[in-house]
DNA sequence: TTGAATTTGAGAAAAATATAGCAATATTTT
DNA sequence: AAAATATTGCTATATTTTTCTCAAATTCAA
């Protein structure tokens, strides 16, 4: 029988790091060909004990005396990533973030292919952004009842954002990459990763706020 | 004496989010006045004593009885994060994304005010985003000695970005918004705020993977 | 080839984070 | 005005996450 060990959330955020320094390594001048827990995490910063904790959560994958062979490990953490295998994604919203996110080349290295963009303006659309023609919002839904999208990005006011939502859970989009601020209300069965970028301006001005010491707890208590 | 109790990392990512389920509640037709915590916790989908345990890191700002005055809470949560105060923004890099976030008009409301667009292409300096004219990459220098600047944003390639840093650091900017796919090395009075989207959308595929039942843990035990 | 030095994997301990429980206090109802 | 209800803030408990430790396996140096 499988075993069935649940993987925290906290892992599985660190692990596209972790993938981010072994493809550095990787594509350095003289490549490296094997790399210890302890060196791994003097460049990155975290505990060796982490890195060793985190990676034996999917199994083992170094060796005693030896450390990690950089291109197995990362080969395999590409794979519990689910990078070697094609996705197709598309957008929606062909303002900028929406084009910045069409032309990010190295999507397509790991595995990301950008498929089609929707943009409700009649002004854009059948205006091209690379090789993509731009859709008509209205020609989505048959869109995604005609081809494979295993991805649909969402780049668009939040206003509209749960309208079109809804339209890709009717038609069985199972992931969305959600850029509009705020939460969308999908199925269980649907995966919405979140990129909220005011809320990451905002943890950068608390940042701020304390270390300029503009900001005293105490004076809250006697309100 | 001032208690200096530290509050955890947790917490602060949650604050911005209490922030804009405050903000909904105040934008709404009918606006609410008070919120309970067990209210606000089926609103959020966490439980009402998260949100009491977070918001008593910072004070009592409710009242038993009652609950939390939603417009009060909206304004302290502000304070603390330090949105009351305006930050000055600068983007470097004029690109689909730095132009995204030059427009989006919403951080203009809480408190940041984008102040001036770098870009090193000579093709593109002297051209408008919105009001501001970009300017060349060799001024940043000059323009940083001669203006506040309190956060920097990099939204360049990843290989331009570190030397942009160095730069930024040199003269002063405490803050840096980056949006470049590295770890930037920064003193450590410096605050770094990494916006790393293909992280984001490897988690993505992870999660996608799991739903999928692609990914077996064990086949790796037995490499 | 042998002994010293490395380094993992895994279990145990420690630290951090989240949840539950409840006294105190306010509000609402009767 | 009294009783019932609601709700916080705080303490205690439970859970999760991180770090420590070390035996076992491997590599490296002489």
């Amino acid at each position: 029988m499988m075993v069935e060990k649940n993987i925290s959330q906290a892992v599985i955020r660190r692990l596209p790091r972790y993938y981010r320094y072994l493809g550095q390594l990787l594509e350095e001048d003289v490549e490296v060909e094997r790399i210890s827990s302890h060196e791994l995490s003097q460049m990155m910063k975290v505990t060796a004990s982490q890195i060793r904790q985190d990676l034996n959560n999917f199994g083992g994958f170094g060796q005693q005396g030896y450390g990690y062979n950089v291109k197995f490990l990362y080969t395999e953490i590409g794979k519990i990533l689910g990078l070697e295998q094609n996705h197709n994604v598309i957008i929606i919203g062909s303002g900028h973030l929406g084009q910045a996110l069409a032309n990010y080349k190295s999507f397509g290295k790991r595995g990301f292919t950008f498929t089609a963009m929707f943009d409700k303006d009649p002004k854009v659309v059948g205006t091209k952004v690379g090789d993509i023609t731009i859709k008509a919002m209205d020609d989505l839904g048959a869109f995604l009842k005609e081809n494979q999208v295993d991805i649909a990005t969402l780049a668009i006011p939040k206003d509209a954002a749960e309208e079109v939502a809804d339209l890709l859970v009717e038609n069985g989009v199972k992931a969305i990459w959600n850029f509009a601020h705020l939460d969308l209300e999908v199925p269980r069965d649907v995966i919405v990763e979140n990129v909220h970028l005011s809320e990451s301006l905002m943890r950068l001005s608390y940042d701020l706020n304390q270390n300029k010491g503009e900001y005293k707890k105490d004076a809250y208590k006697s309100r």
